[in-house]
DNA sequence: GGGGGTGGAATTGTATACAATGTACCTTTA
DNA sequence: TAAAGGTACATTGTATACAATTCCACCCCC
């Protein structure tokens, strides 16, 4: 992945740590970097034109949200995310949701509907062939709009991390199940969020998001009692 | 991943960065290092008696948790939680004590119950004098106590960082309160989660704590009431 | 032919020198 | 005298050399 030219007089250190953070993640969380992969601090710092030293303040970080894990003598290796712990996290998310319109209204800013739009023309062109990376693209786009709506600061820090932690299972979902209807699900979340967006009612769309998130649930339970029953034949 | 792992060996780099952090926060939390303070790098380096990268390492994530904020050529600062911040956690600590309950039964272990013992005689002892710091010691056993009983580490891992975010709040509440109410409260607490763990009623626990958090959050909402209405009458 | 030990290469963790930056104080000038 | 500018110093951010650790291939020995 190309890095933008480097004014690097005019960029702030943080900033710059933390545009080559959200980097590294948008690529493990869209699989560019699928679990498993060493990242090797000497490649990343090449890569981002640095040294190793921001890039293990950013790995460090990543570790935080456990997304990589670093071990001494061997690597950064990208991690497999729990199953166990992404149902926790879905409930978590769940939970959360319905906590998004419990404050005052926000005036969500114009362009929100204009990034709403778009992503929903890119959803329905995605009915068209099996996409899994653009599906990503656009979970992500739909989930950096929801941020922008909450009001509180805490809450949408929480979310943002919990949102990271469990984007992938995406790949893992999708093709034990049914690619037309991931897809129909997620644009009419888009548009179900566009219009209670529309009549200023945060509260629908937390619960618009809330519901989709239980629909993952359930259908991770239902993987996991699949995988319970494949062991118990085993045995 | 976070603090509320188990740390495998004392021995390993990880583990006395993991340390480092704790003691941090905690002298942080405790005020031994009030709001605004600067933490030189190269005192703590010293103190801890390593060099100044890990010790950049462990501020770093103290930064992305909130409590100190780094500014090249200054230095590192305890930060002031901001007081809207400060209710839209204690919202989401409710919120999400809710949910601790949500999962199976789980056993706590048998020390859980000593722990609480004790804590709840230190806190006895607390109403013969004012004791800020003692109140706080007891308040992070308390928390850590409650940790152990969250079987999702998911949450455990957000509850924590979000505790530790808030715990200060009490050196400004308790004197603008009533110190015998605070410890009498906190008594209480501890009396009725080690009542509610005695019969496996995990839900009752996470209630209980629900309602405590919920106290504090009426008691955040009326002094910014009342610095609202300062701030009216001067005007 | 197999098992175990040994050395080398690769990688993360640490220490340290240097660069960038902000603050305070002092100097100079209108 | 006050204000503007510059200079020195302290601090964080970066780069890099070195230490610690791990993995693996190779080889020796049985």
């Amino acid at each position: 992945m190309s890095t933008a030219s480097a004014p690097r007089s005019l960029t702030k250190p943080q900033a710059r740590i933390e545009r080559i953070f959200q980097s590294i993640r948008r690529q493990i969380c869209l699989l560019d970097f699928p679990p498993g992969t060493i990242l090797r601090e000497q490649d990343l710092a090449e890569q981002f034109k640095v040294s190793r030293t921001p890039i293990r303040h950013v790995l460090n970080r990543l570790a935080v949200d456990g997304l990589v894990e670093s071990r001494q003598g061997v690597g950064t290796t990208v991690t497999t995310i729990e199953f166990k712990d992404l149902i926790d996290i879905y409930y978590l998310r769940a939970t959360l949701a319905e906590a998004i319109g419990d404050s005052e209204p926000l005036t969500p800013a114009p362009d929100v509907f204009k990034a709403l739009d778009e992503l929903a023309a890119k959803c329905e062109e995605l009915g068209n062939a099996v996409d899994l990376r653009g599906f990503g693209e656009i979970n992500i786009g739909l989930h950096t709009q929801i941020l922008r709506i909450i009001r509180s600061r805490p809450l949408r820090d929480v979310s943002d991390r919990l949102f990271y932690q469990t984007v992938r299972v995406w790949f893992q979902i999708v093709p034990r199940f049914s690619w037309e209807r991931a897809v129909l699900e997620l644009c009419q979340e888009i548009q179900e969020v566009r219009q209670a967006l529309a009549r200023d009612d945060l509260k629908a769309v937390g619960l618009v998001h809330r519901n989709r998130l239980s629909t993952v649930m359930i259908l991770l339970h239902r993987t996991l009692d699949e995988e319970s029953a494949m062991a118990y034949q085993l045995a």
